[in-house]
DNA sequence: GTTAGCACTCAGTTTGAACGAGTGCTAACA
DNA sequence: TGTTAGCACTCGTTCAAACTGAGTGCTAAC
């Protein structure tokens, strides 16, 4: 469809593009990449080009810009030709240490490390757990009467709250209790537990204490368990970018990566192992010169996304690099906690 | 010092600018207050604030805008006049939970909490604890041979680690490990732990694992007494003012909000319940029209800061009652974990 | 002490000219 | 037939000059 030199000539200009934020003009090719040809016969191929739409241009008297159809043949290409060729990077995996951790911290390690990497916006989703049961239950002694009640659910999620029980209640007798209410809690999902606490009126003592933060703690999971949650960082870098110079959009911009919503509806759709989404195919008017890379991370039925949005002018083959190896990274760590 | 009537005419100024950041001129004055004299007049006393240093011209055609020294006088007099009628606030305690909670969740909902209502950026620091000792260590089953090791400490800080031990160790053989660890370690301080740890070489094997978790605990809360920790909120509000509309100040702005170090400096030496320091008394350039309000909280040796960063030009007043009415809520929660 | 009037100042905006990067077209060339 | 040099043209950018208007300071009268 597109011949050898057009390829060549739309190639070099996304990544000059890229590089200097600069609309690119047919005597800057000639002058930076060794094309053999004259600034005039580029200019001809670059008609053809707009006229396929491959370029647009600003102005009249401006340089040409790759279209979102450049770059969405610029990325499948990519994505085709290079996907076996991501290779491992041990210092990602560094990144985690090398305990396991539990879920929530290790999404936020991947989206710092995404961030620090990418210099843009990183989001991390882990996906609901709607059928999340109940493991352990335990009471762990605190100084001057309290506990903490720590609740661990079979998929290894962890929640704890601060509890006032009794001075008088030893280690053993937490111990003890702790034992009792595994029993009768263990292997329920959390919205039985919700539902046998939810009987219960509030009558006060160390006891009622006990199974009210068991309850706030059912709460919690299961609003966990029944939404995506979604981890976003260095939202701040998108001022980095020549693109949002002007704080109005720059404003947009943050505003929509603080909106949950609006996030999970960008992200959700997709089935395959990495989507790119450019320019209006993210179909969020703020956000139209953005791209966003996701890609998916975990094993079996547990499995989430990363991702990074950043100008629709980024380096794509980088930020695909950088999202697979912490994927990679995600992913083992996961293998590792379910082994 | 200032007759009655300059008084007035500097508040109402300074009451203009903090709402509308635009150079305040005489008609304005007039047009908008009710002073009972002509722009004239107004011209008059503005000329003599002037010479007074209490106010300052952008340039010759422009209204006036309040000094450094007229906020200090607004301010001084604010805190001098009205510092026992911050009234309760019921909500504020509500963004706390009505159970414990951790310190740092603590922390980081006051963040949210003042950012939330006075729209500018929030910090709360958690002082340094040198001195904190262990209180217990213990093991939750997770399911899959993991256990969740939690480490508490005398003041009540909590941290966590996964551990991989073996499928073999069961809820009692765990929980007999816990109580021999604890009565281990139990009344160490933190760095003693570190120092007994260190000297055990890695040898494999599921105890060794623990204890590599201790260790690991011990680290993290060595760091956390020895330094103070700054949770930051709401960085971003900054562009919502239009001193920062240009991207390079707020840019500026953002990277002082990111380093630790800097803030704590910021922070750092000051002794009285609220403190406020204005434009060029936070000594640091990128935040020469900003002004940091802090105030204490906590009980007996234990007390954090918090603040509140905006432009000079700031609605103090209610600032400070926000301040101080979480400090309160925090003060509250604080006193109820000692109890 | 207060005020009306007036000249003056100066940032911000508008206007228009010069500039220059870049294009499209045409004609010549290989 | 593809390539290239040349040239007219477009249009954003830059810069300076002119204009506008908000606001002041000063003076003289009340």
């Amino acid at each position: 469809m597109l011949d050898e030199r057009k390829r060549q000539i739309l190639d070099f200009i996304i990544q000059d593009y890229v590089d200097t934020a600069v609309p690119v003009g047919s005597r800057t090719i000639t002058r930076k990449y060794n094309v053999g040809v004259s600034p005039a016969t580029i200019r001809n191929e670059m008609s053809d080009l707009e006229a396929l739409g491959y370029l647009e241009q600003p102005h009249v008297s401006a340089g040409r810009v790759p279209s979102v159809k450049a770059y969405r043949l610029y990325v499948d290409d990519l994505i085709a030709g290079g996907a076996e060729s991501f290779p491992r990077d041990e210092e990602a995996r560094d990144c985690f240490s090398r305990f396991l951790v539990q879920q929530e911290d290790a999404a936020q390690s991947a989206a710092q490390a995404l961030c620090e990497r990418t210099r843009m916006t990183s989001l991390v989703m882990m996906p609901s757990q709607p059928g999340m049961r109940i493991a352990t239950l335990q009471l762990v002694p605190m100084p001057r009467g309290a506990a903490l009640l720590v609740m661990v659910t079979d998929s290894g999620m962890v929640r704890d709250t601060v509890l006032h029980v009794s001075s008088r209640l030893d280690p053993d007798a937490l111990y003890a209790i702790s034992r009792s209410m595994t029993e009768a809690f263990s292997g329920q999902s959390v919205q039985t537990v919700q539902r046998m606490l939810a009987a219960y009126a509030s009558q006060g003592g160390a006891e009622q204490r006990v199974l009210d933060g068991v309850r706030t703690l059912a709460d919690q999971m299961a609003r966990q368990a029944s939404e995506d949650t979604v981890f976003v960082d260095g939202a701040h870098n998108i001022l980095n970018f020549p693109e949002y110079a002007d704080v109005q959009k720059a404003r947009a911009f943050l505003s929509v990566m603080e909106s949950r919503k609006r996030l999970l509806d960008l992200i959700r759709e997709d089935s395959s192992f990495i989507t790119v989404r450019i320019g209006d195919e993210l179909s969020l008017p703020e956000i139209s010169d953005c791209s966003l890379i996701t890609v998916r991370f975990g094993v079996g039925d547990y499995h989430g996304l990363l991702g990074v949005i950043g100008p629709a002018r980024m380096p794509y083959r980088q930020t695909i690099r950088t999202l697979t190896t912490i994927s990679r990274s995600m992913t083992e760590l996961f293998s590792a906690q379910q082994a």
